[in-house]
DNA sequence: TCATTTTATTGATCCAGATCATGATTGTCT
DNA sequence: AGACAATCATGATCTGGATCAATAAAATGA
């Protein structure tokens, strides 16, 4: 049974505060003026947990805040007219949520938890308020947005020109850097989606999702323990991300060299 | 042959001259302040002509404008690791480009002209020096930006989750949509890209972009003449571009109703 | 603990759309 | 105008991944 969190939740035991991490750090330290991110906090006045199932905003909830993962893992997601749903993003640490509200000032998209998970909270008011002393921050906040727009453009190329093998791999790699950029010691990584999630956000069924890890284990290339992947050949897993056969070109008025200037 | 295009060219003839239909107008008329944006422009400093095959920008650029299509047409598109290109966007009249540069201060993409074409530019360092006494003019940006990830989405969407039948519905009703925004007489479009890019933008193959637009004009829903479109039964194109049938669900936590609160 | 539901796995079959192939148009250049 | 190249159209065939099916393994809950 879904239900809305309870924003006056217990204030959460954190096993993780690396906000040096975090895709919102820029604009943290920018707000609180060079004293410690990390404990007083101009920009995040509020933290809170949600538990798996629970949503963090559904779609059509007027927008307030936008919220960072601190701890945990959650999903967004949008339909189509007919019900479809595609999801467009999986959500761990340090990584920002909600962006696509501030057209509309409506949000369009549902978001929902995996798994007990810290968010930080920044009012948008509070957001303008500070930027308008601190001009920086807006251009932190556009930079932010604008990689929102890149992430959007990798996916139509992994949507619309990769094969299975390359989603998976690709996706793969993706969690692969997350791994590394948070420093955690082993080469592992818990999913906290389904198959069929995985599955949905790739383009794929969750049979095929299953199939190809299986392959990718048969290779030796990860090991699959349930919910758990363990990954044995990044360089193999990097080549698979784009095998560079089959050329689906578009008309580039240019069949020779590239770049004259 | 490619060229980079000449910023000394001279000043465009033109035939349209609606700011009011552009998506920048909100940010050309806060930063006139009140005065006719039409004529005298604080935000648009410079115009300026590319014709045909020539690049408004290209992948490694250094930023320093966001790029507005007053009359025209542009395509954008990024490539893979291998080589692969993934066109990510057709912007005719009114539609901004170049908002993926602004994390990192380097063009991801590339923009190449379809046609003649009149484009308004919009210095970065300008604007945001504008910003600092009208920071209205800060929330428009941030709801442009949000606009085109919301793009973005729908994108994933159209290609996760839509059939080709679906995906060609789609596109059509896209342009539909702009016919009647532009108010444009006649319920007809010229296709300035070939039917190779319609289907790279798509996830498809020229030959089944072909088949289909063949197949809508037997069903008497549109008319193909060459690269002209006729929209005949709008209402019907509108069912096609989702049908309701296949569900491709993602695990939600709940079979059953949806909001409690 | 065991019963029930959800999720994962693996095999067999099918089909939408890719690929291959061949002309017909259309556009461009001299 | 005529020649050449690019683009469009349409038929024949092939195939990657979907769909269907049937357990197995986990998670959930009483």
């Amino acid at each position: 049974m879904p239900k809305r969190y309870d924003r006056t939740a217990s204030a959460p035991t954190l096993e993780f505060m690396r906000c040096k991490d975090c895709d919102m750090y820029g604009l943290c330290r920018l707000a609180s003026n060079g004293e410690d991110a990390n404990v007083t906090n101009a920009l995040v006045k509020r933290r809170f947990v949600l538990r798996r199932g629970e949503y963090l905003y559904r779609s059509g909830d007027s927008f307030h805040e936008i919220y960072a993962v601190r701890h945990g893992s959650i999903k967004t997601y949008i339909y189509s007219d007919d019900g479809k749903t595609q999801i467009t993003g999986f959500h761990g640490h340090g990584e920002i949520v909600g962006l696509d509200a501030l057209d509309g000032m409506r949000f369009a998209s549902e978001a929902i938890v995996l798994e007990t998970t810290n968010i930080c909270e920044v009012s948008f008011p509070h957001f303008q308020e500070l930027s308008r002393n601190i001009p920086e921050l807006q251009n932190q906040m556009l930079a932010i947005m604008s990689h929102a727009i890149l992430r959007g453009q990798q996916m139509m190329l992994l949507l619309g020109k990769k094969n299975a093998t390359e989603r998976l791999a690709t996706y793969l790699m993706s969690i692969s850097r997350k791994i590394d950029k948070n420093k955690l010691s082993l080469p592992s990584y818990k999913l906290t989606m389904s198959r069929r999630d995985v599955g949905n956000y790739l383009g794929l069924t969750q049979e095929t999702v299953c199939r190809i890890l299986a392959r990718f284990q048969e290779d030796g290339i990860i090991k699959v323990e349930g919910k758990y992947i363990y990954f044995f050949d990044i360089d193999r897993l990097t080549e698979l991300t784009s095998q560079g056969r089959t050329e689906h070109v578009a008309d580039l008025f240019e069949p020779s060299p590239r770049c004259l200037t």
